[in-house]
DNA sequence: GTGAAAGCGCTAACAC
DNA sequence: GTGTTAGCGCTTTCAC
């Protein structure tokens, strides 16, 4: 493996002509320029990342903590994630927590390390006492892990109304709201109450069930369902998350259950699970993309200590379906 | 930040002394073991990575290519493969190529750049050149890419065989094979082979259509079963990926059509969306963890130059369903 | 067992 | 402009 001494040799001149020639498009003359390039090409030299990183301190690499990837929203999210940190020169280093409740602190350290220049936070964490005091650039997203910790989310208050106005269309008169663990502190928290206001105002009675912490699986979210309409056999409309909202579909059409006819039905999320089940279903759409550029972009921002004007918060818009 | 020198300043003894203790359990005695370890705490050091990659050549890292994590199998693999990989002692780094065909050079670049230590490719690559001539390990998952690159995969003979066997239970006559482009050289082609021997010395008729090149979305899929039915009306069976396959039941139900018993579904992979529709999907289930395990394991065997002896094929299962 | 010192490969400040 | 050189922080050989 050719090295950067190997180059400066091969072109006749100094290592550190070289490195400014690879690092600095208006360095040097064009006939130096082109000794070097020829070089390079002729010894296939590659630069070391590690030698780089080192003497640059930092990394080019952001870290992503996630529960699981294998839920459509953090699906979504990760690679919006990984494509908008690519396009501002960022690599992406991915951990799935799910499965694993301590690798969130592993990935902590890996961030002391150096061995990533921030970390961009999208899995629960009951223990937010890690966070206090890191110096290193973190960004949370749609999550409450310190006061210090600047948090990117879509805007739920509006969110919840989008919901609200959609069954206010119709003639529902009790709603049942499937919402994530109470002992998550997420923003997402906040489409419910948003929600709430507006139909109790409206006179509409709702229930809310929850669903188990760290449950991210079809499987409870299945079972969920058959228990809503075990116990509110009354019930007619239903506000959720994309998948619990899919299996309540789903639950209904084994029952016989018309939808819209019966009972209405609106995701919170608006992932391609929900355009693509047994009907379009009616969503509120969170600005994954937005989100996540946002996100990457302020990441970016923190590393450099460049503020940027971007706001934290994006508006979600109500996506017309056929169940609701 | 404390650095080394620090730590051994505080603790009074050599810089060499501190890296000892810290990165071997047998080294130095007790007494000294404990100073460094009190002046670490102290100090509130954490060894930089950095520094330590540089000096040992080698990041601990391995990238995983994938087309997109937004696709059921290739989250259950990501995530799978994330797993293993941690348990290894090693990070993930993550490139999704869907966006952007030009990713995996850079990707491959990285590699060379001495970024990561190894790359798992699972995504499809139409230029294969690129890989004539790594001398890295790379490994690839269900895909031919070059004579020298080893690969990971189901036995999509047996794979073939046991949805061979599925449908054989019942007395179909007309089956639809959904498979993936034809542009795509992988392993999983064969289980449509393999299938088709079954059926044809069974006398059964056979049709396959083929997606686009590079779909993973639902809508392609979707779009796909209506033509399904459009073309084939006496169509009475259907063998396809979970995608497609779940899509023809959406099609299917909206249709009236009913299943099992006007049409048998057997869908090839066996993620989770087989196991949550609206009702179990019949599936060939690809070994995904068993799959990832390997294939972190033949990765870090092959960084470290120490064979092992564990299979590159690993056999799948039938998934009983309600659909076959 | 311990300390000094030579790398790992690159960047950038500093003289020429 | 160009070349020299001192780091970046850690690991590990090599004398003591």
């Amino acid at each position: 493996m050719a090295k950067i001494r190997d180059v400066a040799r091969e072109a006749g001149v100094a290592v550190g002509t070289v490195s400014m020639v690879l690092n600095h498009a208006d360095y040097g003359s064009p006939a130096i320029r082109k000794k070097v390039e020829d070089a390079v090409k002729k010894l296939q030299y590659v630069p070391s990342e590690m030698a780089r990183n080192l003497s640059l301190k930092r990394t080019m690499t952001v870290g992503i903590i996630v529960p699981t990837v294998a839920h459509p929203f953090f699906a979504e999210l990760v690679e919006a994630l990984e494509e908008a940190l690519y396009h501002l020169g960022y690599k992406t280093m991915l951990c799935c927590t799910r499965q694993r409740e301590n690798a969130e602190h592993v990935f902590i350290e890996m961030l002391q390390r150096q061995n990533m220049d921030g970390i961009i936070m999208g899995a629960h964490s009951l223990d937010t006492s890690i966070y206090q005091g890191l110096k290193q650039p973190i960004i949370a997203f749609d999550r409450y892990l310190s006061p210090e910790i600047p948090i990117v989310h879509a805007d739920h208050v509006l969110g919840g109304r989008l919901a609200a106005r959609a069954f206010l269309q119709h003639d529902c008169r009790h709603i049942v709201e499937i919402s994530g663990s109470q002992m998550v502190e997420t923003p997402a928290r906040e489409y419910h109450q948003a929600f709430n206001e507006v139909m109790h105002a409206h006179g509409i009675h709702t229930d809310i069930v929850f669903l188990p912490w760290n449950s991210f699986g079809f499987e409870e979210s299945v079972a969920l369902a058959e228990k809503i309409f075990d116990e509110f056999q009354e019930v007619d409309g239903i506000l959720g998350s994309d998948v619990s909202v899919s299996s309540c579909l789903q639950a209904a059409v084994r029952r016989g259950i018309k939808v819209p006819e019966q009972l209405k039905l609106v995701a919170y999320d608006g992932t391609y699970i929900t355009q693509n089940g047994i009907c379009k279903l009616t969503a509120v759409r969170q600005p994954i993309t937005e989100l996540a550029e946002v996100a990457a972009k302020k990441m970016v921002s923190l590393i450099n200590g460049t503020p940027d004007e971007l706001p934290w918060v994006v508006p979600p818009t109500l996506l017309p379906g056929e169940t609701c």
